[in-house]
DNA sequence: TTGAAAGCGCTAACAG
DNA sequence: CTGTTAGCGCTTTCAA
């Protein structure tokens, strides 16, 4: 349908600025240019420029700002903060920004920020240790005022111990969100997993279900591990048999969802807690391969809810981190340390909730056993 | 289920530390002190940690690292790059990190930086030109090395001249990225969504359709009208008539696509080419509440494929944009700049490809008119 | 009212 | 082989 003469294709063209080599990039203005062409010191021209409280007759100010304006000069954050120690700029370090929950975490800290007169920069660390390890210390010496991070789940699994010395290292306040290293000391704010997994389940169990299957990643996942408690918990509190072969495990992606549903169909599940969104889509299509209908031949509860899987139908009934909740308490205790807030680290817990939608009913017919 | 009293749950704990107030925070230790402490001057010191062609004995060498290593020393950046004008950052600012598409983008585009010895900071602008501007300025007064940049669709719709002043006084090389602003001067690195759609229409064409619905986002997104003529340029092409009646306005979400199906069918389409995942997403609900199945009632193709909506059932046929190939090229191009090429700026656009699912078949009776 | 001077932490050119 | 010096661009104290 294409010629491979359309690959590839690159056009070098001529723009609109005429004859310029490349983009031209003019040398940035400096305070010393300002003051130079104002006739002005150096210094009177940055309390002008800052509005601090200085007295200099309104001529000159007007002058310099004019000046300023007209030069187009936009001071040199690095040289400021330097000078200042602040740099009214902070981070963000997440293991995956592809995953939904983590890009909603992005722009709702991204907006907290903002509206603090802050800048956010985010960065990815593919969930690798050593990466969360260099983007700390990145952040940390390009002079972040403070720092949100959520460790890889590696770091959680392997050891602690090697990430401790960086973490120590780091010369700016941090607030670890949404996964919890114990031995760190610093505030900690998160999303209680096992209670949001005992809410779904404790709720299948009201209506009815006795063998429930369980999705989880237990093997890289503290809170998937949590939220497997949470789900043996249930049972547990409930008097029914936690069953290993009910159990299954996934790895948050789609494909171990897909791969998981027969082996909880041959062990008899009349319901199915997947443990992440991701997860479930993958559950719903195999489901859906076998001809089976949510609610109405089995019953299915998920974890999270993004924008694309509100929207499908039925409509899946799942507990629901309120990221904008857990923003908001992240940012709170980041802005206070910046502050210079010494008092004792922090834990704070954000309850999740259970969203009812429609993809649970009574179990089918009386469980077979 | 829960009491109130789960909620908002705060504890105040003592951690691991033993009596610290807050978290103990070192003053960063400098040069001058591995200087002080290694009894070699600052400038030795700096050659050393940089390994810079120096001739120093190698015990004072040895010294020196072994100093630095032991204080924990580890270079103020901001610092370096005031006085080597290099940051070894670059920025990266999206109009939405939530879009799958984008978050997809900055991940392999960190993937590659990271390649490269380089940070990538991710910036979010909310899609408002004044975010953009914001950001623009900052990352440059903050000293990234280069930025790479997809701008608002407000600018492209609203006015370019504002933008154009800040993109003039950016003082460090920056390539936009899918979405472009004609005017600017600057490397331009963008996927033929013209094209795309143009393949996509072409195909449910050779498949016998003739009544496209088409359901795209024109308001405010310049790609949106790019895939629309697509849409419209194929027909065309196939002597079919464009008619304004089989348009439907989305806005990228989920909820519009879901709300432009009714309209399509009574104008009796048999086929929906929807130019953007998240409006597909909305789509298939609104079918499957209708009870209209696909392919068999009605075919589908699609634009963009991410990871959730590559679980759906039946496999949408769909537009793929080729996200690595995409970074690939801004990255090369930023780089050569960044290395100081100054040549004239360069457009390059990547062909996107149409990957067959199984959502399109035949149109089940013969057209009505 | 205003400016000079010192310094933030680092690098680089040059002189011993 | 090694140290001194002079900045990078900005802020801030303090003296004039």
């Amino acid at each position: 349908m294409s010629g491979p003469a359309r690959l590839k294709r690159t056009v070098r063209l001529r723009q609109t600025m005429p004859n310029s080599v490349g983009r031209h990039m003019a040398r940035r203005v400096t305070l010393k240019d300002v003051a130079r062409e104002s006739g002005m010191s150096e210094s009177a021209v940055s309390q002008v420029l800052n509005n601090r409280p200085c007295r200099l007759s309104e001529d000159s100010k007007q002058r310099i700002r004019e000046c300023a304006q007209r030069m187009n000069y936009r001071a040199n954050r690095a040289a400021r903060g330097l000078a200042t120690k602040r740099s009214e700029t902070v981070g963000l370090i997440v293991p995956d920004i592809e995953n939904p929950f983590f890009s909603s975490l992005a722009k709702s800290l991204e907006a907290r920020c903002r509206q603090a007169g802050l800048a956010l920069f985010v960065a990815n660390s593919d969930d690798r240790i050593e990466h969360d390890c260099e983007q700390l210390q990145r952040m940390d010496a390009l002079g972040v005022d403070g720092i949100f991070f959520v460790p890889s789940n590696e770091i959680i699994a392997d050891d602690e111990s090697s990430i401790m010395d960086v973490l120590n290292g780091v010369s700016v306040p941090f607030v670890m969100v949404d996964r919890i290293i114990d031995d760190a000391v610093c505030d900690k704010v998160f999303v209680d997993n096992e209670y949001g997994a005992h809410q779904a389940v404790e709720y299948l169990i009201s209506r009815g279900h006795t063998r429930i299957g369980c999705l989880a990643n237990t093997r890289n996942s503290q809170n998937g591990r949590l939220r497997l408690a949470g789900y043996r918990n249930a049972l547990v509190d409930h008097g029914l048999d936690f069953d290993d072969s009910l159990v299954a495990e996934g790895d948050y992606h789609g494909a171990s969802g897909y791969g998981a549903v027969d082996a909880l169909l041959s062990a008899g599940v009349t319901a199915i807690f997947s443990t992440s969104d991701l997860m479930t889509i993958g559950v719903m299509r195999r489901l859906s391969e076998l001809s089976l209908r949510v609610p109405d031949d089995i019953s299915l509860v998920s974890f999270d809810r993004n924008e694309t899987s509100a929207f499908f139908l039925p409509d899946i009934t799942s507990v629901h981190q309120d990221v904008a909740e857990l923003s908001s308490r992240a940012f709170d205790l980041l802005s206070a340390r910046i502050g210079g807030d010494a008092s004792d680290p922090v834990l704070q817990v954000v309850e999740p909730t259970l969203v009812m939608g429609t993809s649970v009913s009574e179990p089918r017919d009386q469980d077979v056993r």
